[in-house]
Order: C-alpha cells, then structure tokens, then sequence
DNA sequence: ATGGTTGCTTGGCAA
C-alpha cells in the first residue's frame, strides 16, 4: 500500500495556514514534517490541522524561531526531541507511525542555516551549521539497522551536488553550498546509509531545487535560481520503495508564500 | 553591487 510523507518549511505555521491547508487537501499526504513553524508548542495551530483530518500531531517548538512539527491522519509516537550542539534549539522531532502493518521511523530535522559568512572562525553561525552537521555524522543512534524501515526529511539547509544550486561556480562561497559543508553532509548521509531518494529518482544534471531567496529582486520563476535545501533520505530497507517524488513548486507562487516548496515522497510498504 | 525580502516583534536579529 502506499504510504505519502511531505516535508516542508513553512517559515511560520500560524501565517500560513491557508496554504498548509490546500497542501492538505490538494495532496492528502499522510504525513507533513514541517520546519520553521516558529511557534511555542502551546500555540500550535491543533484545530485547524484536527479539522481536515490531521489528528495526531507532534511538535518540538520554541518562540519566534526554528520548530519542527509532524501531524499525520494515523497515529504517531513520539520517539525523541533531539537537542545538538548543547544548544537548546529546536530542530529535531523523531516519531514512528504504522503504515501497511509495518513501523516507519520517521525523522525531521531543520539544521542550522549558517549566516552569510563561510568562514567559522568569524561566523559563529557557520560554525555551529559544520557542529552540527558534525554531530549528525557521529550519531550512532541515527543510523537504520540491517532492516530498518526509517525515513530522514527536513531542510537540511545544504545544497550538497553540482545541480542543486543554479550554479556551482558561482555559489562555491556561498553558505548552503560551500564544499566543507557538502562534504560533511554527504559524509554524515554515508555513515548512516542512508539513501538520497530525490536523487535516485532524479539523477544528475538534472537541476533539483526546493528554495528560491525572498531576496532576489528578479521575478523568482523566470531567474530560476533556486537551491535544493530540503531533502528526503530513506534507509536501505525502503531505497526501492519509493515510487514518486513531487516538489510542489507552485506553492513558491501561492500568495505569501514560504520561500520553501513542499517536497512529497510516495513510499510502497 | 556587501544590496536585497520576510517574519517575529517594535529594534534588531535570523533566515
């Protein structure tokens, strides 16, 4: 049976409800991981996801910045709140939800952006992103077992290959595409096996983005200088289950839009 | 060209 899990930053929940809600509707995904909900836990917009089905909702919020949330049509157990870093940020939700009578292990992550300047030693916002990829990398309990069905999603906020940037020359300096911080991406993906989907379903060179700036004065689709940020990876056990993969890129057009495209994955289970 | 826009909050970050 199919199982749908969607990943998306909304860059504030509560504002975008309206297009969170035709994401519901028009994608019925059984599961949403949202980043940048920016809204403590007690705010949370519950009703409003319980009135189109989305019963069971998780979420690791704090005020004005960062959160995660997972809301789902079927239930879901909290597994972890991850702190990284030693720093109370909250950029980790893992759960687990029942899908074909097996158990998926889903994770959402919203990794650290990183600031403007590539350069840790002046840039403490940049030096946390490479901690932070760092401590991913050496997380153990991260890594599916021989078996595992687990599911990885977020923005990840690096744009690790050649063609997930408009273009690799032009974007060497720049955070989200720097080479130490694909690398350590790429290194932090290999340790735990885990599979790029996106990248299995749309190979290179062909150009894969899930962001376009809010800052480019250029209309944003006929520039078309996006980054791919968000990303879908899956444990060995589910790399050839997943049947399609949608970046909605229209919602970059929706009004007030998230300057994030939802990205659906359909897994067979 | 060190800009530009947006959100949370009302001054200034973070993205």
């Amino acid at each position: 049976m199919p199982f749908s899990i969607a990943t998306w930053n909304i860059n504030s929940v509560r504002l975008r409800m309206p297009i969170v809600e035709r994401l519901l509707v028009e994608h019925a995904p059984d599961v949403l991981c949202l980043q940048e909900t920016k809204v403590p836990d007690e705010l949370f917009p519950e009703k409003a996801f319980r009135k189109l089905g989305y019963e069971h909702i998780a979420f690791h919020g704090q005020k004005g910045y960062h959160g995660v949330a997972t809301v789902a049509r079927r239930p879901i157990e909290v597994v972890e709140r991850r702190r990284f870093c030693e720093i109370e940020d909250s950029r980790h939700l893992s759960v687990t939800v029942r899908a074909g009578g097996k158990t998926i292990l889903l994770h959402n992550f919203y990794v650290p952006a990183g600031g403007d300047e590539p350069d840790p030693a002046v840039n403490v916002k940049f030096a946390h992103k490479l901690a932070f990829l760092d401590e991913l990398h050496a997380m153990e309990k991260l890594r599916p077992r021989s078996g595992e069905r687990a599911i990885l999603v977020g923005d990840l906020n690096v744009a690790p290959l050649e063609h997930d940037v408009w273009s690799h020359k032009q974007m060497l300096k720049v955070v989200s595409h720097t080479p130490v911080e694909c690398e350590k991406l790429n290194a932090a993906r290999n340790a735990g096996g885990w599979i790029d989907s996106m990248r299995v379903h749309t190979p290179e060179p062909e150009k894969l983005y899930t962001w376009w700036s809010y800052r480019a004065m250029d209309n944003w689709k006929a520039a078309d200088r996006g980054r791919r940020l968000d990303h879908v990876w899956t444990s060995n056990a589910l790399a050839d289950r997943i049947s399609a993969i949608k970046i909605a890129k229209d919602y970059r057009g929706a009004a007030r839009p998230s300057d994030h495209v939802p990205v659906t994955a359909t897994v067979e289970i």
